[in-house]
RNA sequence: GGUGGGGUACCCAAGCGGCCAACGGGAGCAGACUGUAAAUCUGCCGGCUCACGCCUUCGAAGGUUCGAAUCCUUCCCCCACCA
């Protein structure tokens, strides 16, 4: 298939290729409310919900659980109950989510809310998924279950250093890369032969849609916020919420890693005092935000984001002059349908 | 007032004559990221410098020594116990 250059090239390759497809074709353009946790992406979202016809499809790894409210700062069912929302409560605690499956179910329920002429927003802190669903990733064709899990449980043992020495001989492109990355790259090039980085690029798929990014951060003030919100989550219990969890979920379940969750669970069994668990959730939280707003600085298509810094004057008139843009290209993206919609063609479909 | 323990970089903490700008941890900063991503990793972290290197640090001030965070003296401050 390719030659040994495509494999020594990292992923950039497939990145700008997925990247110039959508301007040949009509992809609609998506509204996306991205940011770091706490910097007031939902209330945006909420607040564009009385304007407009929304469904709301929640980009977070964390709020698909079921069960992992009030840490994860799911919207109220208040909240859901007034706006639609997907991507919340999908998979059960126990279960190991994934970027593809996520950005599958964004898909479709961005297709269902544009049959039903509302307005899709993608809203949420996950990065990975985001990015998932505007720069799909590689097409991977069905494998071998058993064989796989086989492969997967005679890795997990192995240290990260010896992984990523398997890594550097299969995969010399993601060697570099943490320990996640080097068990899936490891597993896929022994499941296939190939490695992962080569296939990164022969399987790659175009995206469905294109985004339109607002990226909200209310700066320096993101650090108070997160305290505060701690605060507001430890009052409104929890500690009772997690008190519950560990009776019904175990220990090792992914959603348990949630930020501030392995904390709260430690309160719980008297290890932390309320003060010394509060500093520590807020700690785990900052950094979370740092890493959150590490990836939306580089990851995302420069020329497609639009900042606001959230509760700054004027923010309203911004995020409305956003999406009444956006909207009205919304079922039409590209160049010529977009001139075709000035003709009168397809001004209702709009409406 | 007496006795004992202690004061180390943003915090905790090791070091107890040269290998010390000073182990380690935390915090912080920067970065990576294609099916675990609130995850998983990497780098930086006294000041100046691209760098060789230079400068200022281990409570304060003196002293001993070729050389001190490390030894001596005095002083200041904390903690424990005895009064």
């Amino acid at each position: 298939m390719s030659s040994s250059a495509a494999l020594d090239a990292d992923n950039t390759d497939a990145r700008r290729l997925t990247q110039i497809i959508p301007e040949n074709q009509t992809a609609a353009t998506i509204p996306v409310i991205c940011g770091p946790t706490a910097s007031g992406k939902s209330a945006i979202a909420m607040w564009l919900s009385l304007r407009r016809e929304i469904v709301v499809i929640n980009a977070d790894s964390r709020q698909i659980y079921r069960g992992f409210d009030l840490g994860t700062s799911k919207p109220t069912p208040d909240e859901r109950t007034r706006v639609r929302h997907c991507g919340i409560d999908v998979a059960d605690p126990m279960e190991r989510y994934s970027a593809a499956q996520w950005a599958a179910l964004a898909g479709r329920a961005i297709h269902e809310a544009m049959e039903a002429r509302r307005i899709p927003i993608v809203v949420g802190g996950t990065g990975f998924y985001i990015g998932a669903l505007f720069r799909p990733l590689w097409e991977q064709p069905p494998h071998d279950a058993e064989r796989r899990a086989a492969i997967q449980g005679a890795l997990a043992d192995h240290s990260t250093e010896e992984l990523r020495r398997w890594c550097a001989a299969l995969d010399p492109a993601r060697a570099h890369l943490g320990r996640a990355q080097l068990l899936r790259a490891v597993e896929v090039a022994l499941l296939t032969g190939v490695p992962l980085s080569e296939l990164h690029v022969a399987h790659a798929r175009s995206p469905a849609y294109r985004a339109s990014y607002l990226l909200v951060d209310p700066g320096a003030e993101l650090a108070s916020r997160i305290a505060i919100r701690a605060t507001a989550m430890l009052d409104a219990g929890w500690a009772d919420e997690v008190r519950h969890l560990i009776d019904v979920v175990p220990a090792d379940a992914p959603a348990w890693n949630a930020a501030g969750y392995e904390v709260v669970r430690r309160h719980v069994l008297g290890e932390l005092d309320r003060s010394a668990t509060l500093d520590r959730v807020v700690i785990e939280t900052r950094q979370y935000a740092k890493r959150q707003r590490t990836w939306f600085r580089h990851q995302l298509e420069h020329d497609r984001v639009q900042r606001l810094v959230s509760g700054a004057p004027g923010w309203q008139e911004a995020v409305d002059r956003w999406i009444t843009e956006l909207e009205a290209t919304m079922h039409t993206s590209s160049r010529e349908s977009r001139a075709s919609r000035e003709s009168g063609e397809l001004g209702e479909r709009v409406r």
